[in-house]
Order: structure tokens, then C-alpha cells, then sequence
DNA sequence: TTTATCGTAACATAAATTGTTACATGAAAA
DNA sequence: TTTTCATGTAACAATTTATGTTACGATAAA
């Protein structure tokens, strides 16, 4: 699949898959080809590839959007306070990552596949 | 407290405090005065004010960084990874939230007291 | 040789958050 | 009564981050 088809899938821009693109390449999960008849290829083993590992591949970007505001703080208000959330997120963040380590890309395809054979039915 | 001696201890700006200060007054948490010894106290129980209840008083802003990029896509594939992705999140959402609501500002108070009792320990 | 594709740098845009200024309002002290 | 100190709030500015875009070189197949 091209940049540019997947780009379209996504309502984006074909730099920017490229860009994201470019870490799975990285981790050995895809593969990219140039030229004619070029595009992406998924190489690794969907029943292998976890979401876990995606997001690993992907730079591990930040889960949360609130959080400590200083990591250590002077403040001692701010030190029990950030000692009080700091456990809660951490588990917060394992169960999540945990969820991800036990989500494979065969998992989708497989949700993908009945989905698809739920419209076909629709449609008659 | 003045939003002045706060914002220096948050290292951000009076206004700034008053801002989010007012979503606690609005929620009857702290209130305010004005003029001449005016200011912020913490006005609730401190044993009943859980760190929930900030949250929910502050606008339930936004737990997670990541998460699906549309809400309702078109797409099957996008449609099975959101499908995939929401119970996780969900599940991780509502351990936070549980996490929050049993921590109380008395904690947080004990918390701290245990601190600066330490610290002046630790200058003799 | 032409066409199609990725790779990448550089720049542009957008959105959200945070910070700032200004001034009105109110309350206590002088 | 006047002065001082504080919040309330609107309007605007600055910053940050993410996202989008343009441009062009490299490469591979038709």
C-alpha cells in the first residue's frame, strides 16, 4: 500500500505516514519499497506483533496528558502530592500496557474479517 | 493563601490561579475573599475531599494522551483497532479514577507533615 | 527515458495551553 | 474617607506540540 492510499485511509498526509511509518521500519514490523509498484508491506508475523510492540516501536509516547508538573519538586506539598499519584499511574499505566502486550495484529485481522463478512451480509 | 504566594510556589502566574481556583470555589471546595487579607482557604472537610472530586471539580480534563483519532471511522480497520484499544483504556481509566477517589487532602496533609517532620530531623 | 514511489529536510499551520496586561470590584486598614 | 491590597475577568500574547505541506533528491520498475 502507498504512502498516499494510506494517507487517504487516514485523512492525512502521505509525509506524515511516511514519517510515523518510518519507526515500524525500524522495529522490523514493515517493510518499504521505491519506485514502481513500491509502498508499504507489513513483514513480521501478525500473530506475533503485539500493540505493545507497536508502541514501543513507536517511541513510547507519553499515556497520560496529566501528571507531575515538576519531577522533584522542592515543594513539599507538591512532593505528597506527587508521591500520591505516581503509584496510581504507574498501575494505571501497567494495566493498559498489559491490555496492549495481549493484542495482536492477527487479532484485528481476525476482528477485521468478521466485521467485513457482518457489511457483506448487510448488503443483501 | 494569596493567588500571588501560590503562583510563586507553583512557579506560574497569579492569574493563572485564580483561573483554576475558581473551578474549586465553584465546586464549594475553597473560597476566596477579597481586599485586605484576602485570598484562598480550603473551605471542605479535608477527610471527605478526594482527589477524584478535584477532577471532577477541574472538568474531568482528558486522562489519556493517546487514543483513537476518530470516534466513529468508516474505515473496518480503524473500526477494530478502536474496538480493541476502548475496553483497555476504559479499564485503565476507571483504576485511575478508583485510585483517586481513595486518596483524600488528610492524606495528603499526613503526607506531608511526615515530610517536614523528616526534613527538620535531617537538619540536626 | 519516463513514471511512480519513498526519504528527508525545511518550513507552515493549527490547536491547545499557558502566561500577561489591564482594569473593575470589593474589603479592610490607615 | 482615602489608601492599599486582594480577587474577577476579559482580552490578548506567547509558547509548545502536533500536524500538515512543499520541495527535491534517490531509487526502482515500466
Amino acid at each position: 500500500m502507498t504512502s498516499e492510499a494510506i494517507a487517504q485511509c487516514l485523512g492525512t498526509n502521505p509525509v506524515v505516514v511516511r514519517r510515523t511509518m518510518g519507526f515500524l521500519r525500524e522495529a522490523g514490523i514493515v517493510s518499504s519499497g521505491r519506485g514502481h509498484a513500491g509502498g508499504w508491506s507489513i513483514t513480521a508475523d501478525l500473530a506475533i506483533v503485539t500493540l505493545q510492540q507497536l508502541h514501543e516501536a513507536l517511541g513510547e509516547p507519553a499515556i497520560f496528558a496529566i501528571g507531575n508538573r515538576t519531577e522533584n519538586p522542592s515543594c513539599l506539598v507538591e512532593q505528597s502530592v506527587n508521591a500520591a499519584l505516581e503509584d496510581a499511574f504507574a498501575d494505571a499505566e501497567a494495566l493498559l500496557l498489559d491490555r496492549f502486550a495481549n493484542v495482536t495484529l492477527a487479532d484485528l485481522a481476525a476482528d477485521f474479517s468478521r466485521r467485513n463478512a457482518d457489511m457483506l451480509k448487510q448488503k443483501d
